[in-house]
DNA sequence: GAATTCATGTAACTTGTTACATGATTTA
DNA sequence: TAAATCATGTAACAAGTTACATGAATTC
């Protein structure tokens, strides 16, 4: 349920086709809500289907036709209604196969996992370059009320990068100790 | 696929019921990889069938009848052959309610924004302390050559909750510098 | 010449969530 | 006496993933 409030909220910025959403989901809450663009276009379609967007077709020449979603009145209620009240999970949901794949690591060579650790943290090293590349453009934006709030979910992401990050690095250290 | 591979390394330390594998989860790794019961029980029907475990029924008087499930020959090469190989996603995937419900939180009065998140830290403390249990049993445990892999694990929990509480700490600072 | 961007989706499949169903025993 | 624990699942639904299909324009 979440993604079609975030899809609703996006849209109360501005109207966007499913391919706008999908790039706003990318220069912002990606690193806290992964979505598909496929989950995107199925969600837009339930969210019409309720009413809660409209949708125009804007012709073009050179690219495809553009479908434009707006979000209704009916929309705007329940998203409110949803922001307001208060959420059952405080927490997020992780899913973590790295730490997974760890936990089984007396089965693994001690090199192997020292390996994939490594290479858990040069991926994580680009994620924090990306997010502060993210970061600011958010600095730059024109929703000058939007800006501290964006910022704030862009920095949750940033600091769960760095604990995987540090993380991966006290196991390094831990398994050559004992090497 | 990930969960059926957990399933079976847990069950190549010992051999359980969908319930016990359950209580395993909950006592380690579901702070990385949660799992709701009629999920474990699907799988191992799953895995039963591609006879990567097999099961048998212990009667019991009191209580209904333990199925219990072993791992095979073959679903011990299989989990290895998963954990050799380099893994697609390093990273951890996390879906964020409340960091989504922050992304938009200038359509909230910051007092309800604040008190969401103060139950968040709330929430957060718990797990510490959940995990520090959790931590002290695995340090009691016999297997000793796992003991130092599934703390790691736990430390990745760990980490994700510290960062967590810190980042709803910080947020409600700033917020209440702006109000 | 190859890869990326823009732009639409659909279909099939896999996972995750919630509710239902049963029922004795033990603990608070 | 109410709630938790042990122990099995099934069914329905919601959400997430991957593959397929199309195709021009632009950038490397």
């Amino acid at each position: 349920m979440s993604l079609s409030y975030a899809i609703l909220g996006l849209l109360s910025y501005e109207d966007m086709t499913g391919y706008d959403i999908k790039s706003s989901f990318d220069n912002s809450i990606q690193c806290i809500w992964p979505a598909h663009l496929s989950q995107i276009y199925r969600d837009l379609g339930s969210l019409e289907d309720k009413e809660w967007v409209h949708s125009r077709i804007e012709p073009q020449e050179t690219r495809p036709d553009r479908k434009v979603y707006s979000i209704s009145e009916l929309g705007k209620r329940e998203f409110l209604k949803w922001l307001n009240k208060m959420p059952k999970n405080f927490s997020s949901v992780v899913r973590d196969e790295m730490a997974l794949r760890t936990f089984f690591g007396s089965k693994l060579e001690k090199e192997e996992l020292i390996l994939h650790l490594k290479m858990l943290i040069n991926e994580k090293k680009e994620t924090l370059l990306f997010l502060d590349e993210t970061a600011e453009k958010i600095k730059n934006t024109p929703y000058e009320s939007e800006k501290m709030y964006w910022l704030f979910s862009l920095r949750k992401g940033y600091k769960i990068a760095e604990a995987e990050l540090s993380w991966a690095e006290e196991c390094i250290n831990e398994l050559q100790k004992t090497s």
